[in-house]
DNA sequence: AATGAATGAGTGTTCATTCAT
DNA sequence: AATGAATGAACACTCATTCAT
């Protein structure tokens, strides 16, 4: 009996975590005031009505959706972060990733960058959740010496700005971009 | 006769770059699809549909309102751009200029980093208009010589970034800060 | 002093009936609730606020105008009528007449068939020029012998359905089917 | 499972087909422009935002009506074109039906004739259903020998207008005009 | 006489949300 | 668990109308 339950539960959660991606995917690219439930629905081969046996609103399926892409997003980079090597290589392959993960699986982690949010409360969790980001790249940062809170900020700010500007179809493959572009970061430190 | 009609047209001009300037702010605070026509004419005690007597649509007054900041900054800082002195000290004024515009002066001029607009003509216009901005330091960047096109995106980005994270209660000014953060991007370059 | 107050009133007069014939244009094309003011006033050259100096509201231009058209076509008719000649030959040019009204010069005279007014009043003051209009056809048919009330209105619907179908571009001029369909509608008498 | 959704949908398609029935209702009294859908929700014990998870705009609400009321009208003229008979009594006849959905039937059918609606595409849509309506009349007045093409329309005008003059309270009921109507309109072919 | 400015009322449309089934 | 149905709230937009100039 416990373990049939266990079961179900296991795969309520499978099924909210894709819910969860795919909602990312269209907050990403919609913007959260333009990302409708019903297209979220629709992605996941449901109806909008149907969310609400998840999520009791669209600012909690915001909310998760912000959350689990961070600890993903969080998880690959403290990998990165505490893995040998000296500071200054480890630093470097942080921008390499998160250059990646902004010009590759960019729609399942922009939310993280969305702003005007509806609420204000909304709007300081999803803060928190990017401190919690920053803090990776702050810590090896200051590993390697000249890093500072305000050099990590710039940092940051070059990266999550490669979507606006990068052309998929241009000369650099997105690998390489990323490359030049943690080289080119490490002299902001 | 000629010149009452001047008056008039002038004195609508002026009417008209202040609607601007308030409908930038408010869609810098609120993005584009939460900024209200109402809410943007109630600044300036009108209601809404009195707007329509000056832009045919919401679409319309955004960019008119996004030209306009960007107009205004561009000006700015092409008349630092092209003074006297040495490229890398002007660049770094650009800079300077650039971090305060987003510090200070963010409300009229952040339209130009707002995305997800809901038209693609619009956001096309809208990455036009960041183009024209970008050239001015790519111009003196490339002076300076180490500047390549995805150094200037790099310093834009992090000087984009600065209003998510500068905390004007802190302990420092936005002129500190800008100075600061000018001196950093420099080593990017 | 009385001339030069005549002169300006008569001029007036002769402005406002160039109104109407233009609103009764715009109020054919369109209908009545999509006939906007400014689209009239545009055509005459002139704003829609302007418009109130001569008519007190939307409502009142249009009855001016349909009162004109009427007025015009039902003095036409009356000629017509008056003239010499067999009851018989002068209904056959009344459909006629009237027939090159509707094909030619519908658009001063349509709004007598409007429907859809937005005010029973409205609609009662031109029903009551509609009867005006139609007394002409019924004196003239109650000479002939055979003509009904039934059957006159039974003619002046089948000539008020003509713009309906007829196809300018086609093989029939308008003369042509003018004086085909009255042929034909002598028979319904 | 598939029998309970057919009934689902079966019950959804009643649903509609009364919506379409009050929307041409609501259409034929006031006009396209002036039909509110508030109005024709509020007529069906609904709020005008109900409509639209039937219909995606107001025009395809109301081009639904006109094909439904088309549908029903045409299929019923039909039936009497395809009975026994003389090819006259039938046209006859023919006018006699139409005479009456005019004068008793004709909010639901009415839109038919509805003139000055907003967009070209959906008045060809309505004059493409319209040339249907007319291909019954045309087609038995073919079998009578003197039915030309313009002699049908002149009819079908005739009693496009009858709703224009009749007056329920006078002496003639509809059943009486339409007998006599028909009569004359035969003189006309 | 003419109009620029402003507005209130009305309307189509979207969408998150609720609820009965 | 899923959804069809319904809705309230919000919003862009239109337009007749008023009024000061």
């Amino acid at each position: 009996m416990t373990a049939s339950v266990g079961r179900v539960a296991r795969k309520r959660a499978e099924r909210q975590r894709l819910m969860e991606r795919v909602a990312a995917e269209v907050f990403a690219e919609r913007g959260y005031e333009r990302a409708s439930l019903e297209e979220i629905a629709a992605r996941l081969d449901m109806r909008g009505a149907s969310l609400y046996h998840y999520y009791p609103s669209k600012e909690d399926l915001f909310l998760a959706a912000v959350q689990n892409a961070t600890a993903e997003v969080v998880a690959r980079l403290r990998e990165v972060a505490s893995s040998d090597g000296p500071a200054v290589d480890r630093l470097r392959r942080l921008f390499v990733s998160q250059a990646l993960v902004e010009l590759r699986d960019y729609p399942s982690f922009a939310p993280l960058f969305l702003m005007h949010l509806p609420d204000p409360v909304l709007d300081a969790r999803v803060r928190e959740l990017s401190r919690e980001h920053a803090a990776v790249f702050r810590e090896v940062a200051a590993e390697v010496g000249g890093g500072s809170r305000i050099g990590t900020y710039l940092a940051l700010g070059s990266l999550a700005y490669l979507r606006r500007w990068y052309d998929p179809s241009g000369s650099l493959s997105a690998e390489e971009l990323a490359e030049h572009v943690a080289d080119q970061l490490l002299h902001l430190l």
